[in-house]
RNA sequence: GGGACUGUGGGGUAGCUUGGUCCAUCCUUCGGGGUUCGGGACUCCGAGACGCCAGUUCAAAUCUGGCCAGUCCCA
């Protein structure tokens, strides 16, 4: 085993290197941008939308799965939508030998492939609301620099979908979706900032979209997910109306609500050190792995205590690994450690002759308490950890912002950058251009600094009507 | 969308400029044996590669073109 890439000052390297060293991934499959979820990613990948789906779920939302492949006609029904995602999508056009008369795209996101169903599900006002999510592969037609996780071309997507009966109803369904992601990073042990997106970077077709932006360090940031309401502008097309109580029709308002294995990344990249992945103990493959150590005299038998202690705490649910293979404790430590595993739990012969049993956090904290309490010795530890990881999140996430109040400063920033800005386009590019980068928006709530004295527009001077936006160059 | 660079066992590499000395170097990994085992063990034996397709040539890992994949820069 050699040593990882420098974390600061070789960031990507470092994570492409990490991901592939952990098995997380297998980026050896021959098309751009798809990648093998390998036995320990895709584990990971199941503890992620085990996740997702308790959350999402908890708001009132229910699981459905909708085809992958939508004909032609249906996608082109909404004219900036189809503008959006025209240049990423895949075709099929053949079926068999024969071309086929409708051309089908292959879902890029399943506005097109729902709402003409949607438009029968949806009658009366009883319909509403209509909460659905999946949880598929999307498939874009990437041209930048495809990355695994951060950016593939199969996606593994959460998307969730509500019809709703008015836009009051919508916009608190944003609210709920903002609740519930609080919820999913809270279990990532994930400090994050929900960002209005400015009018030219929304969705394609949406009235307003919420993004989900954390730093990655160096003034970069990465969107992780995305909120976003409709109105009308797909239920219009897509004809998705209902009778309300007074006999009137209306057309739904609409939201939805994405995420992806980007959440994978970031967790990857936010966590992670020199020494490989840390995992939050919501999404570790296995949350605690045990060490026997063979016992080179006496008659303690190291494997079988292992084996009962794995016994005792899987009882809680526990997810727990023994690492019987024959390499020293030594190796496995390393090994475990470039895994991200939460708690390492060592048993040789002196654990055996005491009663003992020791322990080792991914943060390196050693510890050794008595086997009679072991169930809850470990569930103190693993929730300590993760107070210490999000304590240690949290920390650079604050670091990672400073007010700018000229242009000039923007350049090579190393931090995200909280600017005063009028609101209008032509600023708003001349700030993205200062910075190299993107206006990500104005926060939805209270910035991630000590509050200020609003000021003059950093491009225009003007001093009405002004907001906080932020600005970074995106990962 | 435009440009530059790269592709050698599972991973990382030497060789490429100047074609032959290469049935391809070293590290790691993997399989088998033995001795080991509290922070990456040692030893013996064995396995494994020139991205794909054309072309030039007596001869191609090496030169040329296309494709595929990857990395970086610009729009």
């Amino acid at each position: 085993m050699g040593e990882l890439p420098d974390k600061r000052t070789a960031f990507i390297e470092w994570y492409l290197e990490v991901i592939e060293a952990a098995q997380l991934t297998d980026k050896r499959y021959p098309v751009k941008g798809m990648n093998v979820w390998t036995p320990y990613g895709f584990r990971a990948r199941r503890c992620l939308d085990a996740v997702l789906i308790r959350e999402i779920e908890a708001t009132g939302s229910d699981a459905v799965e909708f085809p992958a492949l939508i004909p032609s006609t249906e996608f082109a029904k909404e004219a900036e939508h189809i503008q959006g995602f025209n240049a990423q999508v895949y075709w099929v056009t053949k079926g068999g030998l024969a071309e086929l008369d409708i051309p089908l795209v292959l879902r890029p996101t399943s506005e097109t492939a729902m709402y003409p169903i949607f438009s029968l599900w949806v009658r009366s006002h009883r319909d509403l609301p209509l909460n659905v999510y999946q949880i598929v592969n999307t498939f874009r037609y990437e041209t930048k620099t495809t990355r695994p996780f951060m950016r593939v071309r199969e996606i593994h997507f959460f998307e969730e979908h509500t019809c709703q009966a008015n836009e009051d109803d919508a916009t608190a369904r944003v609210a709920s979706n903002l609740g519930a992601f609080a919820k999913m990073a809270g279990a990532f042990d994930l400090p994050y900032i929900p960002v209005r997106r400015p009018e030219w970077d929304k969705f394609a077709g949406a009235f307003y979209s919420i993004a989900l932006d954390i730093p990655v360090g160096e003034g970069r940031t990465l969107q992780i997910g995305s909120i976003h309401h409709y109105r009308e502008n797909f239920s219009r097309p897509y004809g998705i109306q209902y009778e309300a109580s007074d006999g009137s029709s209306h057309f739904a308002h609409q939201t939805t609500f994405g995420l992806s294995e980007r959440l994978l990344g970031a967790i990857v990249a936010v966590h992670g050190d020199a020494k490989g992945v840390v995992f939050p103990s919501a999404i570790a493959p296995h949350q605690i792995v045990i060490v026997p150590i063979p016992a080179a005299v006496g008659t303690a038998d190291p494997i079988a205590m292992a084996q009962g202690i794995a016994t005792r705490l899987r009882q809680g649910g526990r997810r727990v690994h023994v690492d019987t293979s024959d390499a020293r404790p030594g190796a496995k430590y390393y090994f475990w450690e470039l895994r991200g595993a939460p708690l390492r739990l060592e048993i040789g012969r002196r654990e055996a002759e005491q009663g003992t049993v020791s322990a080792t956090d991914r943060l390196g904290r050693k510890s050794t308490f008595p086997l009679e309490h072991v169930e809850a010795e470990v569930d103190r530890r693993l929730a300590d950890y993760d107070r210490a990881l999000t304590e240690q999140a949290t920390e650079r996430f604050r670091a990672s912002f400073a007010y700018a109040d000229t242009l000039a400063e923007l350049a090579g920033s190393t931090q995200i950058r909280v600017v005063r800005w009028c609101g209008g386009e032509p600023c708003g590019r001349k700030i993205e251009g200062a910075i190299d980068g993107s206006v990500l928006g104005t926060p939805e709530g209270p910035l991630p600094l000590e509050p200020r004295a609003p000021g003059p527009c950093i491009a225009c001077a003007s001093i009405e009507s002004g907001v906080w936006a932020l600005a970074s160059r995106p990962l």
